[in-house]
DNA sequence: ACATTGTTGTGTATTTTATACACATTCGAA
DNA sequence: TTCGAATGTGTATAAAATACACAACAATGT
C-alpha cells in the first residue's frame, strides 16, 4: 500500500488529478536497455552475433548487441537504431521477446533490459562494422557470457524454436532461393532435432507456400536440388488462426 | 552511433571499462510501470478487473491496476506486488506477456509499461479492496479505455486465447471441482468460439488429466454433471515438447 | 566410357488425430 | 407423471502424422 498513498500524496484522494505531469515526475526511474539477439545461420549451423564486453568485469566475456534506450524512443525503435548501428543493416524482421529485470544483472547496477530477436541471413549481410570483435559465434558452442546474456540468449532460442513452428520466420535466413536440403538443415539446426527427409517435404509441399522457380543448385559436389521462393503473399492472405487444444 | 560514442566519452575506445556504476549513471532514465491484466471468469463470460483512471484527461475511463516499478524490485516481483495491493491475492499465476513504449502512451509524459496477465477465480477470491471503483467487466464489453490500455488488453486477450490451448491455464479460473460443460463454457468464452461438445469431452479425456471425484453438481436446474480435478502432478511430469511445423 | 558415391525425388501403408453427427439417459421442475 | 434440458456415450469419415524403400540423377574418379 505504501506506493500507492506515496503517489496519492500529491493529490487529495478520491480527487481526479489534473496535472499528469507532475504526477510521473514522482516516479523511480531506471535506466533501460534493448539487448538484440541476432541469429543467424551458417554451414548448417545456428550461430548468434556477438560483440567482446567493454567491462573489465567481463573480460574476455561475449555480448550481446545492447544499448540504452533514447529519450522518448520506442522499443521497436531502439531495437531498430541499435540493429542498424552495429551492422549497417535496415529493414529486418525484430521481434519483442520480454524483459529482464533482475536487480544484479548489471554489475553497475539497476538496469532493466528489454531482448528482441532478430533472423539474418548471412551470406546477404557482409559486416560492414566490426568494433569490439563483433562477430558470429555457434550457439552451442556458448556457455558463459557477459551480464545475464546467457540467460537471455537461451530463453530466445527456445523463443525461436517455438516461433518457427508456427511461424515463417526461418525464410529470413535463407536465400531468397533455396533448397529443399538447405530449408530442412535449417530446421534441424534451430530445433536441434533431426527430421525425416520425406515427411518434411511433404508437409511443406502440402502448404502450397513454395514457388518452384525452375532453377537448381550448383556448386554442390553431388545431384543438385530444385530451389524454390516462398511465397509470403499468399501466406500472409490466408493466415489462419486455427483451434486446437493441444498440451 | 551518436550514443556509442557517447558512452564511450568516459573512457577512451579500445580500454576496458573499470567502474561500470559510473557507466550506468550516463544511461538516459525512464519512469517504468507494471500493468496487470487480471483475467477472471463468471456466469460464462470472460471478465477482466479495472479501476476508476485518478487522471482528469480520462474522466471516467477505466484503467488496468498498475502502479510504478520501485527501486532494485523486479518486474515479476512488482507485478506480484500490485496484484496483493490490489486485490490482496497472492500465489497466482502471474505472467508477462510483453512492454509497451510508445512516447505518447501516458499524458504525464514518457513511461515506459510492462504487461502482466493473472488468471484468477472470481468465486474463491472476494474483492477485499474496492478502492477506485475496483471490480469486474465484460472483456467483450469494452471499447475505450484509459491510457493504451484498450490495446494491452486486446493485446493480452490474444496472448491468452493462444496460450489456453497450450498450457493448462484455465483451471486457474475454474473451481477445483469443476464439471465439463463448465470447462468447456471456459474456453468457449476466452476462445470466442463455440466448440464441439463430444469432441471436446474426448479431447480432455484422451489427455488422462482430468481426475473424476466421483461427485456430480448441485444446485443445477437439470441433471447435474460429473465434477473432475485436473491433474497438475501428471501434467507436469509428462509436459511435452512437440515438434510440428505448423504455419 | 563406366562404375562409384551421395543426394535428390517420389509413394504407400499404417497409425493417430480431428471432425461431424444422433440418441438414449438422468435429473429437476411443473 | 410428464416435460424440458442437459448429460453421457459411439461411430463413421476425413485429415494428418509417421514410418519406411527404392529408382533417378549428377558429379567424381578411374
Amino acid at each position: 500500500m505504501k506506493n500507492i498513498s506515496q503517489r496519492m500524496s500529491s493529490h487529495k484522494a478520491g480527487e481526479l488529478v489534473k496535472d499528469p505531469t507532475t504526477l510521473v515526475e514522482t516516479y523511480p526511474k531506471v535506466p533501460l536497455t534493448v539487448d538484440c539477439v541476432l541469429f543467424g545461420f551458417e554451414e548448417n549451423v545456428l550461430k548468434v552475433l556477438l560483440i567482446r564486453s567493454d567491462l573489465q568485469v567481463f573480460d574476455g566475456l561475449w555480448s550481446l548487441l545492447g544499448d540504452n534506450v533514447l529519450d522518448n524512443e520506442e522499443l521497436d525503435d531502439a531495437a531498430n537504431r541499435i540493429l542498424k548501428e552495429r551492422t549497417g543493416m535496415d529493414d529486418i524482421y525484430l521481434e519483442q521477446v520480454r524483459s529482464f529485470s533482475h536487480p544484479a544483472r548489471h554489475p553497475g547496477g539497476r538496469v532493466i533490459t528489454v531482448a528482441y530477436c532478430s533472423l539474418i541471413n548471412i551470406q546477404h549481410h557482409q559486416l560492414k562494422i566490426l568494433d569490439h570483435e563483433l562477430h558470429w559465434h555457434e550457439v552451442q558452442s556458448l556457455t558463459k557470457m557477459a551480464f545475464d546474456h546467457f540467460e537471455i540468449l537461451t530463453y530466445c532460442n527456445q523463443w525461436l524454436q517455438k516461433r518457427i513452428q508456427e511461424h515463417p520466420l526461418g525464410f529470413n535466413l535463407l536465400p531468397v532461393k533455396f533448397s529443399m536440403r538447405e530449408l530442412q538443415n535449417l530446421y534441424e539446426a534451430i530445433l536441434n532435432h533431426q527430421l525425416d527427409r520425406r515427411n518434411f517435404r511433404k508437409k511443406f509441399a502440402s502448404m502450397g507456400l513454395l514457388i518452384d522457380v525452375n532453377e537448381i543448385e550448383d556448386n554442390v559436389p553431388h545431384r543438385p536440388g530444385k530451389l524454390y521462393k516462398f511465397n509470403f503473399e499468399k501466406y500472409e492472405k490466408n493466415k489462419r488462426n486455427w483451434i486446437g487444444i493441444d498440451f
